[in-house]
DNA sequence: CTGAAAGCGCTTACAG
DNA sequence: CTGAAAGCGCTTACAG
């Protein structure tokens, strides 16, 4: 019935056409119109079967479903989509995928969507605002049903255009500037006082912190945490930028080592810094916990392997992720229009490298 | 690269050239009709302009240019999906994104595919075969361009399905069953076997092997070079199933310890189950090396961390990923028909944890 | 080079 | 409950 004219887009599919007594593949180029004229009902009729629509009757339901086994028919989601105004996937857009700590993210983002029936898109921006602003324009053009961010740029005007188009947002470890968005962010000032103040308890009081990025909020929050409790010791801070990843954590431990070589202790902001300190540190003959204690902001899975284990401040990255998903959904079902913002609590674990008495937690 | 309009090399990934004018006219409902009348030209000039097509005149891409900006417009990328019966993402199908070894791949693949203005849909089966099913029977309902796959089950017929829609399945880390897929694997075997042969080399007899799921490619492929060794040096093999995961390998391994309480060496067979091992061990109260030896197939970040240093197998990751992506992206530009298969070799990595005479890495 | 027109394959008011 | 029809917003032969 529904002519297809050779060169149409079926044919840049490089669909074969059905061939008269070949086996026809099964279920390409078919369309719902197929299906409907081999269950004998209308294309609408196929469609509400495919949607579960409870108002159709059992016969015809009966019929469709025979009918789309035997043609081996697949709805095409891009139709739907279009008409729909909608593909339902949602966005998740990290700064960077191989810290343990966006991993585990995306990993409990990706349980919560698919029991729910979403797909995700992951992103990675690097850091750069450039290619948050690009992903994030896709996202809108596709017409995502949410998006989980992580900003590089707090302030792209790429996240007002999604919440122009009524695509939710939750960003995620930090906030962003449109106050639409909701928000998921662990409390790092706490995180760096606590650590801080338990080496200050231990006794250091030569303690630096080696930190993320300037202006980078997180960087900035754990920053301060660590500020304050040097300020209220009478002590002066000693800093070190890190740019939360490994190499410039390494490179700038070493020069730390250089310049302030009569630091005891050592705030590390966060997992990947934590890598490189602990490079520079055996390349500089510093033995933890007798010659440097260190504390570091987070608890990836390799923090109990190294010796000695690290004593970390962890924060409870599933909950967050489970948190955001949930704040993704209430909007979803339009179930809540004001923006809600959660703050979750790291937890300190003494483990060997800050030399508080504890044992390991290997030795039997 | 015959297949998409001129255009910059990152430059099409959705980014419509819409300017963040300070008054926001929210580009919500417009259509290419609508810019099209601002402009005085039609519809399809403002597509063909959008597309970068090169046959519209420069004044006339100035004028829609132009009638974008003012009224912030973005172009609907469902429509254009539907009509070109193709959403520009790839889907990559891992079983476990936490696995650093996936995580490296991801990150890889991802890399490129931003380089090409392409997104990555991520998918984790989590080993299951119904999700596997669930996530491609998904791309292949959204038409996605292709599909990077570590198959959980490398036979099933979601994946015909795929290739039916003529579009192009990369199998990564393990082959599928069928044969018009391209895939890119690794050398298991011979790896194993490398391994084993170190041991051996340094004197020692009673060697285990710690091993994946059964009936698993990869699994199956590195047991077998490691039998392989041991037959070839008149040994009896010993084997644990680690299942590929931290849990079950440390399982494994307190059973293990406990069945042959002599064995002094250990081949583990990925970056997980090290990890099980390692613990597994420590809570037996066995040092490294001197009362067991451990080589590992994998070299995850973490691996010149722990004390001693781990003796790896790495496989180059990024390569292979780069290798995956390429093999998809020459499937794409129809330039080759026939399936490829890619196999590449592991380098052996000797650090302090076999107990080979060989200094640590960290020491200055 | 450009425009008018067809159509991608669904979903969903609307009418019966 | 069901079908005919409109239409989502693009892209692209086709004709001029």
């Amino acid at each position: 019935m529904p002519e297809r004219p050779a060169g149409s887009a079926t044919g840049d599919l490089g669909l074969d056409p059905a061939q008269p007594g070949a086996e026809a593949p099964r279920g390409l180029g078919l369309s719902m119109r197929d299906v409907a004229t081999r269950a004998g009902v209308s294309a609408a009729t196929v469609s509400r079967v495919l949607n579960g629509s409870s108002t159709v009757q059992a016969e015809y339901v009966e019929r469709v479903t025979a009918a789309i086994a035997e043609l081996g028919y697949r709805r095409n989601r891009l139709a739907r989509n279009l008409r729909r105004q909608t593909a339902e996937m949602i966005g998740i857009v990290v700064s960077d995928i191989e810290n343990p700590h966006f991993t585990q993210m995306v990993r409990a983002a990706e349980d919560a969507a698919y029991r729910r029936g979403y797909r995700l898109l992951l992103c990675n921006t690097d850091e750069e605002a450039e290619k948050q602003a690009a992903y994030l324009e896709m996202l809108a053009g596709e017409r995502a049903l949410g998006v989980i961010l992580v900003p590089s740029n707090p302030a792209g005007d790429e996240i007002r255009w999604l919440l122009d188009l009524d695509i939710p947002v939750v960003a995620f470890d930090r906030s962003v500037e449109d106050p639409r968005a909701d928000s998921v962010v662990s409390d790092g000032e706490g995180a760096t006082r606590t650590a801080t103040e338990h080496l200050l308890g231990a006794g250091h009081r030569r303690i630096a912190f080696l930190g993320g990025r300037t202006g980078v909020e997180t960087a900035e929050r754990r920053r301060a945490g660590y500020e304050q409790a040097m300020r209220e010791a009478g002590l002066a801070p000693r800093e070190a930028d890190g740019d939360f990843r490994i190499e410039p954590a390494f490179a700038a431990t070493q020069e730390l080592l250089q310049r302030d070589g009569d630091v005891t202790a050592l705030v590390v902001g966060n997992n990947l810094m934590a890598i490189g300190a602990l490079r520079a540190l055996a390349r500089g003959g510093r033995r933890l916990p007798d010659d440097m204690a260190l504390v570091a902001i987070d608890d990836p899975f390799w923090a109990e392997l190294v010796e000695p284990p690290l004593t970390v401040l962890a924060q409870p990255v599933r909950e967050m992720a489970d948190a955001a998903m949930r704040l993704l959904f209430e909007r979803l079902g339009q179930r809540r229009e004001e923006p809600r913002h959660e703050l979750f609590g790291f937890e300190l674990k003494v483990r060997g490298s800050c030399g508080a008495a504890h044992p390991g937690p290997a030795r039997g």
